[in-house]
RNA sequence: CGGGGCGUAGCGCAGCCUGGUUAGCGCGCCUGCCUUGGGAGCAGGAGGUCGUAGGUUCGAAUCCUACCGCCCCGACCA
């Protein structure tokens, strides 16, 4: 391709409007551009990288035995409401009604329509397992779109369906999505970590999410320094703490006023007691019924956990005045010992002695508390928030915290779904099953926002090798050069001819905005040809990644280019 | 949905508080000259419903009201 052909604007200013670097670099070096809120064009180069991330995942899913097909956009509402998600999806679907007024929305995820597909199609155990898969735009009305494509309200997705006629063999299928994966993102060059999700109703380690390693990642994910454990902040479990059930060293509980004192902070500067030593009791709407739930002092609740616990779809922390109409306790006061709602408890209260809780009374608090003596709980769980200063739950050994961008998930969703829309096949035995289902996401443009968040300078873009738009840019430095202009035409005929995919800066442009431009699309391999050609005969091969340069023959230049290239490829 | 910020040329911004002729600057764009190894220089030029609507006023980019759009934070700790 030539840059005085291709629709390529790069921008010296950043835009106000992006922040993150991921989308502020796809602005300035031409790749995309926004239409309205979450939503963008792809121009030719966004769309070359996005097609190099398709082509890999194409490449792997296949390989994996999965089959390619395309699903439609435009859903019925029926089939939602088939499995119940009509309602329960929320305002992240989008609706609308056709010319017959026919309820309609547009796929955030396909799980209803492929489980129609297979139901109509298949019918026999000979026929599985099946494993199908589409890359496709997906809408998502999100709350808060950002960040450029990270989070977008239109984007796009490999989302792919398994289907088995047993557990056993859904697991097969799983973990043979996971091996793909793990090749995926290893060959789009990518520091990544498989981590353990939250796998709802599932239970047990079904579903795992791809963290690219990124400071700017919406999630935070635990790893441990010393083994392989790596999960999901929400996840994350906490080594269940030895219960002490004695009832040595508990002291009387006491009333004690605390004028004012709402706040963990302000009443333990009263109490002249750390935040350890306090319980602070929190109001949950769980399916819009109230729980308390309790944690010490200085922890935070996970509520993914909470809400696995209860078995809800849904919980969210009380308002004040919800928080009022449960208990008849204004906030900052509430306390287990008497409370009129369920509680339910963070296991490491268990081991708590003479703590301070609220009185269930304004103003008041009740020192010197201890469960099991003075209240009791309907469950004791690991519920809090796990912190660097927890042990791995694995091994014991010690953990970090950091950032990472979710650009895979894949999920063992069981039955639920061929259950709920009645999709059976008839097994050995002659009897009906349902099928055994498994769905496998990867976030194709958010791979090419992570990429670059991962790999990047002051300079713009470093793409990997198999992500680059192009792998070589040859700069004409001198246009009005007829030798110069001659060897770069015969070097971007060359580099065709061996398929190496070459963007040839034939602008008539002074090489400083030339070497600008290089550098902001990230191209792996800068080719000059200029001064040094005219003295020499040399053409200078420069890496974007680390600057490495060499000077090499016009004749040499197509195969040393080709190992290079070829010693960046990695899979 | 709550909070904050922004909306003036393709991009980045100033002007607005304290209303007043023709609305500025840098980059980009067009023409010409000149220049060619890290976004050159000179000269000339094109490009604006100042987000939209309404109001106040002799007069509105500027003041007031409503709406629309965009960005950021939050929607978790009593």
């Amino acid at each position: 391709m030539r840059y005085s052909q291709i629709l390529l604007p790069t921008l010296k200013e950043n835009p106000a409007e992006a922040e993150v670097i991921s989308h502020r670099l796809m602005l300035r070096a031409g790749f995309i551009r926004k239409l309205t809120s979450g939503v963008y064009s792809y121009l030719p180069l966004g769309l070359a990288a996005i097609r190099k991330v398709e082509q890999i995942v194409r490449e792997e899913m296949n390989r994996a035995g999965a089959q390619e097909l395309a699903l439609p956009i435009v859903q019925p509402a029926d089939l939602w409401k088939e499995t119940g998600r009509y309602e329960k999806y929320g305002p992240e679907l989008l609706r609308f009604r056709d010319r017959h007024d026919r309820e309609s929305c547009l796929g955030p995820t396909h799980e209803e329509v492929i489980t129609d597909l297979v139901r109509r199609e298949i019918h026999s155990y000979r026929e599985l397992p099946l494993n199908l898969y589409q890359i496709q735009t997906k809408f998502r009305d999100e709350i808060r779109p950002r960040f450029g494509l990270m989070r977008g309200r239109e984007f796009i997705m490999k989302d792919a369906y398994s289907f088995d006629v047993s557990d056993a063999m859904a697991e097969v299928a799983y973990k043979k999505m996971h091996e793909a994966y793990k090749r995926i993102f290893t060959r789009c060059g990518l520091e990544f970590r498989a981590v353990e999700a939250d796998s709802g109703t599932i239970g047990g380690s079904f579903s795992h999410e791809f963290m690219v390693l990124a400071k700017t990642g919406e999630d935070t994910i635990v790893v441990c320094k010393e083994c392989d454990y790596a999960a999901n902040l929400e996840k994350a479990a906490i080594r269940s703490p030895a219960a002490d059930s004695s009832l040595a060293g508990m002291q009387p509980m006491l009333k004690v006023e605390t004028p004012g004192k709402r706040k963990v902070d302000a009443v333990c500067e009263f109490l002249k007691i750390v935040a350890s030593k306090l319980v602070k009791t929190l109001v949950y709407l769980a399916d819009g019924q109230p729980v308390a739930v309790l944690v010490r002092g200085d922890r935070e609740v996970q509520e993914v956990k909470l809400k696995n616990l209860l078995g809800a779809t849904d919980v969210e922390l009380a308002d004040d005045k919800q928080v009022f109409d449960a208990t008849g306790v204004p906030t900052g006061y509430l306390g287990p010992v008497g409370i009129a709602i369920r509680v339910v408890a963070d296991q490491e209260i268990a081991g708590m002695r003479n703590f301070v809780v609220g009185a269930n009374e304004k103003n008041h608090h009740l020192t010197q508390v201890n469960m099991g003596r003075d209240f009791t709980v309907e469950a004791v769980a690991d519920l809090r928030k796990v912190t660097p200063d927890d042990p791995c739950p694995c091994c014991g050994g010690p953990l970090a915290l950091t950032e990472g961008i979710e650009v895979g998930h894949i999920f063992k969703l069981g039955t639920k779904y061929s259950e709920a829309m009645q999709a059976v096949f008839q097994d050995s035995d002659g009897g009906e099953k349902p099928f055994v289902m498994g769905c496998y996401g990867i976030g194709i443009t958010r791979v090419v926002a992570a990429a670059i968040e991962q790999n990047h300078d002051q300079h713009g873009i470093i793409f990997p090798v198999p992500l680059a738009p192009f792998q070589a840019i040859i700069l004409n430095l001198d246009c009005k050069d007829e030798a110069i202009t001659r060897a770069a035409e015969e070097a971007y005929g060359s580099l065709q001819a061996l398929g190496v995919e070459t963007l040839l800066d034939d602008r008539d442009e002074r090489p400083g905005s030339k070497f600008k431009d290089a550098d902001l699309l990230g191209i792996p391999f800068r080719l000059m040809i200029g001064k040094r050609f005219s003295k020499d005969g040399l053409v200078e091969i420069r890496r974007r990644r680390d600057g490495f340069m060499e000077e090499v023959s016009l004749g040499d230049l197509p195969g040393i280019l080709q190992a290079r290239i070829a010693a960046e490829i990695s899979g």
